[in-house]
DNA sequence: TCATTAAATTGTT
DNA sequence: AACAATTTAATGA
């Protein structure tokens, strides 16, 4: 299970956060007396889908995988969430429920926002509103991307995307040049077999895009990833 | 600090 | 999916 921790370091990681820091003194204010801080061990879940919403939620820290579960228990990766990243505000919205299936890839420190000051915010502040707006809009993009990606391109591309996608500024602003993930995060992350996890990097590291290490992975050139392309793609092939 | 062993991760089939 | 090779982490003298 689950504990809650004392907010101070949730209430300093949220108002430094891009959003955070274009609060009023009053509006910081109710912030740092309401969020929370909670850690969730690898592989434990962050959020379930079907239960009710009742926190908007940002990653201080570690790892998590968005996915969905199919009746037959199939189910697919729609994406990784790293450090500096706020997640949502669909379900805060729209349903009240969480759509997807949230699961640590590794200990994980999340931050929480109570819905009802999630939605106090978007009323209050223009720039709070307008940072939601942007992030949908960056999420939009991204599952467009990637849906693309799905089923027009090889799966080395759709790995060369998701590392590139971690490195978008909106969505999350932390995420330094050396990407601390196993090539099985990377294949969780992607929705990509290890083995051809491996193979994509090798191929990107040719190319200088990427420097594969232990444990982790260097990003050298993000424009390169997000434009990497294999002859081999669906789209080739047809 | 070094050597040994176990565990994790990578690389290949 | 299975297996071997490599790297790191843990242990104990």
């Amino acid at each position: 299970m689950p504990r809650v921790h004392a907010p101070q370091e949730a209430a300093a990681f949220a108002l430094s956060s891009p959003w955070g820091r274009t609060l009023t003194p009053a509006q910081a204010e109710r912030v740092r007396a309401e969020v929370r801080e909670r850690r969730i061990a690898k592989g434990s879940a962050i959020c379930h889908a079907g239960a009710e919403v009742e926190f908007w939620k940002g990653v201080m820290e570690g790892l998590i995988k968005m996915s969905v579960v199919s009746a037959q228990g199939r189910h697919a990766t729609l994406t990784g969430l790293a450090a500096g990243a706020w997640f949502g505000e669909g379900p805060v919205l729209r349903s009240r429920l969480w759509e997807f299936d949230g699961v640590a890839l590794r200990d994980t420190r999340i931050a929480l926002v109570p819905r009802a000051t999630f939605l106090w915010l978007l009323d209050e502040s223009p720039a709070f509103a307008r940072f939601v707006i942007g992030q949908l809009s960056e999420r939009l993009a991204q599952f467009a991307s990637i849906i693309e990606a799905e089923r027009l391109e090889s799966a080395e591309t759709r790995v060369a995307r998701s590392l590139a996608w971690l490195y978008n500024p909106v969505l999350y602003p932390g995420v330094n040049q050396e990407l601390e993930l196993t090539q099985q995060e990377i294949g969780y992350l992607s929705g990509v077999p290890r083995q051809r996890v491996n193979r994509a990097l090798k191929l990107m590291q040719e190319q200088d895009l990427v420097r594969v290490r232990y444990g982790a992975v260097h990003i050298n050139n993000v424009a390169g990833l997000m434009g990497f392309r294999t002859e081999d793609g669906a789209g080739a092939l047809r």
